[in-house]
DNA sequence: AGGCTTAACGAAAACGGTTTCGTGTTAATA
DNA sequence: TATTAACACGAAACCGTTTTCGTTAAGCCT
C-alpha cells in the first residue's frame, strides 16, 4: 500500500525546499532547467497528483457545487441532474447531491451540511414540505452569505436569485390547443392538489387556451387527485359522470391510469378520446398507444442552470462587491407527438 | 453580505487566542466558565460554523463517498443510488455522484478527479467500455493506495474489494422455474450481446432451470440483441419463427417491446404466452397487463454498498496496518407477480 | 518565604498546498 | 575592483482548524 505523496516529502527526498518543488511541477521560470527536470522526473515517478482538500482550503474554492432535489428516483430530475452533472464536470466541477425527499426539515439539514465550505453554490428545486410551509429562511442565509444559488422547477419568488423555469403554462396552452385544432371539445384536465406552483401553472395554461377558444370551462371536467397514490375508483367516477374526449394530464402516471381505465370501457384511444400527458418519460415512450406528451427538457435545463450558477461562482471570487443582477430564463416546452393523439 | 466568521475572527473580536475559542466553542474543561459563555454566545450570534475543508484538512477524512455509476437516468441506478444517499447522509457522509456514460475514458477521468483527497472511499458499478476492455488499472490504483472501494452489480474479479452482487442467476433461474411450474416448455430469452457480466449470469440461470427440468434447450429461442435501440424486425421474426409459451426478458425496455408486438399478432398475455422481466421498475408496473418482474430491490443493495464502504473508512483511519478482508454480499431478488403471467 | 499544585489561557505545530518576498551566488558592467 | 543585475532557490505567511505543550499567576502548604 502506497500512499499518495506530499510536496514535503518530495522535497525531503530531493533535498530541496517545498516552495521549489512547488514551482517546479508547475513550471515555474524562477527553477533552473536541472531543477524542474528532476522534480517532474521524481513527481511522475511517483505518481504526484496536488491534495485538492489543500487546494481548495487555499483557493477558498471547493469546485464542488451542491444539488438539492426532492426525489432522485423521478425521471424528470434525474434528467435535470445529468444536465448538471454534464456541465459542471466539462468546467472541472464535481456534483454532491442531497435528496430532501419533499421533507423541508431534510431540505435544512442537507443545505446546512454543505453550506459550510463543501460547496461553491446550490442548484436545487424545492421540496413539497417547503412549498407547503412556505418557509425560505434557509435560503435567505445561504444567499445572505453570497453563496451562489440558482432554483428550478419547483421555485419561489420569496428568494432574488437566478432561477431556471419550464413553461407550464405555456405547455400546457399549447397542448390544449393542439386539441381543439383536432376538433375536441370536451377537453379534461387531471391534475393534483395546488400544492405545487407547477400545477397552478399547467391549470392556468389549461383555462387560458380554453377560454381562448370560447369554449365554456366546465369545473367537473377538472380532477383534482389528492397525490400520487392513485385512486382508481375516482378516475373511473370521473369518466363515468363527464362526456369527455380529450384529456390533458399534469404527469405520466396520471395518464397512464386513466388511459388503461378509459381502454379498459372499450374506448378508443385515440379515435375516441385523445391524451396528452406532462413530462415526456419513460412512460410516455412505451405506453400503448404512446402518450403524446409535453417534453420538459430536463438536461438542457441542468445545463442551462450548472451554467448560471458556475458562471456566478468565478464572477463572485474575482470581484467582491458588486450590484447583484439575477435572472429568470426559461425552457421551452415542446410536444412530442405519439399515437394517444392525432397528428 | 455577511460571509461566514472564523475562530480567527472571534479571537481578535474578543481578545483571546484562537485555540481558547476552539476549545470553548467544543466546551472544553481548560476554559473557564465565564470565558466559554461569552465566546459561546458571540459564536451563536454571528451563527459561527466550522468550516468543513479545513477540517477535512486537518482530520485527512473528507466524509464524501464517492459514486461512479454508468448512467444516471436509468431505474436501477438511481434506485441503488437512493440507497447509497440515505445511507451515507444518515453517517453524516455526503456523496459526490460522477457518470460515466458507459465510457472507459470517462470513469477513470472521474475516478482521478475524486481520488486526490475529494472522497474518502468509492462506490462504483463499472461501465460497459471497462468491461469491454477488460482493463481495471484505475482500480488497482485505488485499492493499491489504500482507498476502499466497494463494486456493485457490475463488477469483475480482478479486482480486490468488496462486491454487492445480485443473484441474477437465481433470479432468472427462479423466472424459469415458474414458468415451468405454470406448464410452460416453449421458453424464451431475450437478452443482450454478453458484453455484461449481468446478462452471463441471467442466460446461465435459464440454462440450468431448464436443464434441471430436462427441458432441451433450443438455441433459436435465445434472441441476442446487440444494444438497447430495439430492433422491431428482429423480434418480429423472431417470434414469428419460434413457437413460444413464455418469454423471459433481461430488461423492461426488451420486454415491453415483446410484449406490445405478441398482442398485435393477437396473441393474448398471459393465456397465449407470459413473460417475466429483469428490474422492477416503472415500465413492468405499469405496463398492460401488468409485468411480472424480478425485483433487484436497488435501495437496499446501495445501503449494503454504503454501510461496507463506510465500516472500511472508518476501520481504516483508527488501524493501520491489518490484514486486509474482503467481503462478497448478495442481495436477493424477488419476483414481483402482475398481469403478465398465471399466477 | 519558598516551593508546590492547579486553573486558565496562549504559542506553535500540523494538515498540504501556493505565493510573496527575501537572500546568496555568480557574472556582467562601470 | 567595486557595483549591480540576474538567477536560483529558500523562508515564511496564509487558508481555518485541532491539539499538544508550554507559561503565567494565584493559592496552598510547610
Amino acid at each position: 500500500m502506497k500512499k499518495k505523496i506530499t510536496l514535503k516529502q518530495i522535497a525531503k527526498e530531493l533535498e530541496v525546499s517545498i516552495s521549489t518543488v512547488s514551482k517546479a511541477l508547475k513550471n515555474s521560470e524562477e527553477i533552473s532547467a536541472d531543477t524542474k527536470e528532476k522534480i517532474q522526473a521524481f513527481a511522475k515517478f511517483y505518481n504526484y497528483k496536488p491534495n485538492n482538500v489543500a487546494i481548495s482550503l487555499k483557493n477558498k474554492r471547493t469546485k464542488n457545487i451542491g444539488v438539492i432535489i426532492p426525489d432522485i428516483v423521478h425521471h424528470f430530475f434525474t434528467t435535470v441532474f445529468r444536465g448538471i452533472e454534464q456541465y459542471a464536470n466539462k468546467q472541472g466541477y464535481n456534483v454532491i447531491v442531497c435528496v430532501s425527499d419533499d421533507s423541508f426539515d431534510r431540505e435544512v439539514i442537507n443545505m446546512e451540511m454543505l453550506a459550510n465550505g463543501s460547496v461553491d453554490g446550490f442548484i436545487m428545486s424545492l421540496s413539497a414540505g417547503t412549498q407547503r410551509k412556505n418557509d425560505f429562511n434557509h435560503l435567505k442565509e445561504i444567499t445572505d452569505q453570497g453563496i451562489p444559488l440558482v432554483l428550478f422547477d419547483r421555485t419561489t419568488d420569496k428568494i432574488d436569485c437566478d432561477k431556471v423555469l419550464i413553461d407550464d403554462r405555456e405547455g400546457a396552452f399549447k397542448a390544449v390547443q393542439k386539441f381543439i385544432k383536432n376538433g375536441r371539445k370536451k377537453i379534461a384536465l387531471v391534475t393534483t392538489e395546488n400544492y405545487f406552483s407547477v400545477s397552478n401553472a399547467r391549470e392556468a395554461g389549461y383555462r387560458e387556451a380554453l377560454a381562448n377558444a370560447d369554449i365554456e370551462i366546465d369545473e367537473h371536467r377538472i380532477l383534482k387527485l389528492p397525490n400520487m397514490e392513485v385512486d382508481e375508483n375516482a378516475i373511473h367516477e370521473f369518466f363515468n359522470s363527464n362526456r369527455i374526449d380529450a384529456v390533458l394530464c399534469v404527469n405520466e402516471i396520471f395518464a397512464i391510469h386513466c388511459m388503461n381505465l378509459v381502454q379498459k370501457k372499450g374506448m378508443r384511444i385515440p379515435e375516441d378520446i385523445s391524451f396528452i400527458g406532462f413530462t415526456d418519460g419513460i412512460l410516455s415512450k412505451y405506453a400503448n398507444p404512446g402518450l403524446t406528451a409535453i417534453a420538459q427538457h430536463g438536461v438542457e435545463m441542468g445545463e442551462v442552470a450548472a451554467k448560471m450558477l458556475i458562471e456566478k461562482v468565478e464572477y463572485e471570487s474575482d470581484d467582491e462587491e458588486e450590484e447583484e443582477t439575477y435572472q429568470t430564463k426559461i425552457i421551452e416546452s415542446t410536444i412530442i407527438e405519439r399515437g394517444s393523439t392525432i397528428n
